[in-house]
DNA sequence: CTAGGGTTAG
């Protein structure tokens, strides 16, 4: 070994990053070491497996090697196998088999295994189980046990479990591999089973038990499990909070990441992404920054999923300054995430046209929108009215970018057209839609007739969706709405009727206010005790200077006019976002914003009421509804009235 | 080198 070479391999041990990685390249290009197999391997490795964004590095230098040896194969296998086209890595495969210099061996079968599984390719994980028996390798341990998830991965719980079957001595990770795998495929009795016999457990064994729990939606049995377990790791506090966040009980997301600081442990960036996951979806803003204060500190801003899931924190608790901020200036690295997250945030606070700027720049930058980018733009298109530029995005997608559109797409096209007016555009495009329509489909068409009183069609609409899905509230809610704002007294009367006949149920309304870091809940008339009784106080002072001071008259029909009404006759009063509203005015310091979540929309009258109080108590209010946000500031709203 | 945790839309 000479000199040059010694000084390039221990380069090769420290190098961290692309960049690094270039510079130690062009030294062995140079000193005419790229061709050495052990050093090339290094390269490939580092590329492929430890180096964030370097497989298509290591792909170029792979091209160069002129005949790559079967490590150097497996290396690239490896890395296509976990990224976006995990099919690349079976070619890479079929480019080994057709090559004279090198065979597969057993990693060659265990990591294109874990390609088909990756991509739910059944056809080639069979065909590669096929050939790993004709090389005498599919009894090996490594590739069984990546067979047996292999084939759950494809719903194939009976042939994961014949693999596993066959295996005379499982170790420890092909015991998890079943356990997930009966996960996987539904089965948690098949999974507990499994669990309990198996002879040894490490700390990972539970681990499985309580990501399958968590993904299942059971969330007190991974209580349970977590309790139970004789020792906790990050990664259980972190499946812990995920699952939590994920299911919508944030506040135990909330109670997790204290306890684990408790415990001495440091979050790690997936406990950070789930509890901010939780801050955006309960719009805990306060708890959000204490958060980002942790980032800051503890270094885990410059982490591209945490401050993704930081951005979003923000302008899903209504802080769309913040958010522009964390992409603008915090972010030294973005990626598709990171943009889309901004155009969506964009989208939700009707800041239309900043969207499809920010969507122009990001093709500038060269960065390729991918399916859920083009919705987040639709999205943003539709809300603000633009509807020629989301018309050109649109034919961009299909045409220039070649993205087949999802129903999803199809859905923001309906709701651009139908929320215009131009509702004959809309149903038209509907009946040319390549693939059958959804109820979500129909019931956005509802909803445009809804906000433009087109009665006749919204009766032709209903018909359909009493077909695709009879029993949803929210449509039967709508109708009615149409026939009352048309004055159609005896329709109301008839749906409200079959609703009754047919015990459907309005899903209750519910508005979240956070006050010194403590969430409070109201849902219509009601709050928590000792908290209730003070909304109502303020409430009714505030009604009074409404009407005095700003002219308010309450809207006879407007318990009619509900977009998601929460009827009974004096419920208008008494709906959720009044009583958080209030509270928050009783509670919070003269100044600050008033930030409000509500599951469903906001009501006519309530968003009247917020308007006047931005108005005549000259303050701001933030509320986030189930679809976007509206800021209330000096007598109006950002939505302009249009939502 | 095989098993376990993640952010964006609806």
């Amino acid at each position: 070994m000479n000199s040059s070479e010694q000084l390039c391999i221990s380069l090769l041990r420290e190098c961290k990053t692309l960049n690094n990685l270039k510079q130690i390249h062009a030294f062995a290009l140079k000193t005419r070491l790229e061709n050495d197999p052990f050093i090339a391997g290094k390269f490939l490795l580092l590329c492929a497996v430890s180096l964030a964004d370097a497989l298509d590095y290591g792909r170029r230098i792979f091209l160069h090697i002129p005949s790559p040896d079967v490590f150097m194969y497996n290396t690239l296998v490896r890395g296509l196998s976990e990224s976006e086209s995990p099919q690349q890595s079976v070619i890479a495969y079929i480019k080994m088999r057709r090559s004279s210099t090198s065979q597969p061996d057993s990693f060659s079968f265990a990591f294109t295994l874990k390609a088909a599984a990756n991509y739910k390719s059944l056809n080639t994980g069979v065909q590669l189980h096929c050939q790993a028996l004709n090389h005498g390798l599919d009894t090996h341990l490594f590739v069984r046990t990546t067979l047996v998830s292999m084939y759950a991965e494809c719903g194939c719980i009976n042939s994961a479990r014949k693999a596993f079957d066959e295996l005379s001595q499982p170790n420890v990770v092909a015991w998890n591999a079943i356990v997930t795998a009966c996960f996987r495929c539904g089965d948690l009795k098949g999974a507990e089973l499994a669990f309990n016999q198996m002879p040894f457990r490490n700390m990972t064994s539970w681990n499985v038990m309580l990501a399958g729990y968590t993904k299942a939606g059971e969330l007190e049995l991974a209580r349970r499990s977590f309790l139970e377990m004789p020792v906790k790791d990050a990664v259980s506090w972190s499946t812990l909070i995920v699952g939590f966040a994920h299911h919508g009980s944030f506040y135990e997301a909330f109670g997790f990441f204290r306890e684990l600081q408790r415990f001495g442990m440091r979050p790690n960036e997936v406990s950070l992404t789930g509890v901010l996951s939780a801050c955006a979806q309960a719009g805990a803003f306060e708890f959000g920054k204490i958060v980002h204060g942790y980032m800051e500190k503890a270094g885990f801003n410059r982490i591209i999923s945490v401050s993704n899931a930081l951005l979003d924190t923000y302008a899903k608790c209504g802080n769309i300054g913040m958010a522009r901020l964390v992409f603008a200036w915090m972010m030294e690295k973005k990626n598709i995430v990171s943009w889309t997250s901004m155009m969506a945030g964009f989208a939700m606070h009707g800041f239309g046209k900043e969207a499809v700027e920010l969507f122009h720049e990001m093709e500038d930058v060269g960065l390729r929108p991918d399916g859920i980018t083009f919705i987040s733009i639709l999205y943003a298109c539709s809300h603000a009215g633009l509807i020629e530029q989301g018309c050109e995005v649109f034919h961009k997608m299909t045409e220039v970018y070649k993205i087949e559109p999802s129903i999803e797409h199809y859905g923001c096209m309906v709701d651009l057209f139908g929320r215009a007016g131009l509702l004959k555009e809309a149903y038209e495009f509907i009946i040319r839609m390549p693939i059958e329509p959804n109820a979500i489909i129909w019931r956005t068409l509802l909803g445009a007739c809804s906000i433009h009183k087109n009665v006749r069609l919204a009766e032709r609409v209903k018909e359909q969706l009493s077909e695709l899905d009879p029993d949803n509230s929210g449509d039967h809610v709508l109708l009615s709405n149409i026939y009352a704002v048309t004055g159609k007294w005896k329709d109301v009367a008839a749906v409200r009727r079959s609703m009754t006949d047919r015990r459907i149920k309005k899903t209750p309304g519910w508005s979240m206010i956070e006050v010194d870091k403590v969430m409070y809940t109201f849902v219509v008339g009601e709050g928590p005790n000792g908290v209730i009784e003070e909304a109502y106080e303020k409430l009714g002072e505030i009604m009074l200077r409404l009407k005095v001071e700003g002219g308010y008259i309450p809207e006879i029909g407007s318990v009619l006019h509900d977009i998601e009404e929460e009827e009974k006759e004096d419920a208008v009063s008494r709906h959720s976002e009044k009583l958080a509203v209030a509270f928050g005015m009783a509670r919070l310091c003269q100044g600050s914003i008033i930030r409000i979540v509500k599951n469903l929309r906001v009501c006519k009258d309530c968003h009247t009421v917020m308007k006047l109080i931005s108005e005549v108590y000259k303050l701001e209010i933030v509320v986030r509804d189930r679809s976007r946000f509206h800021s209330f500031k000096d007598g109006s709203c950002s939505c302009r009235d249009f939502w």
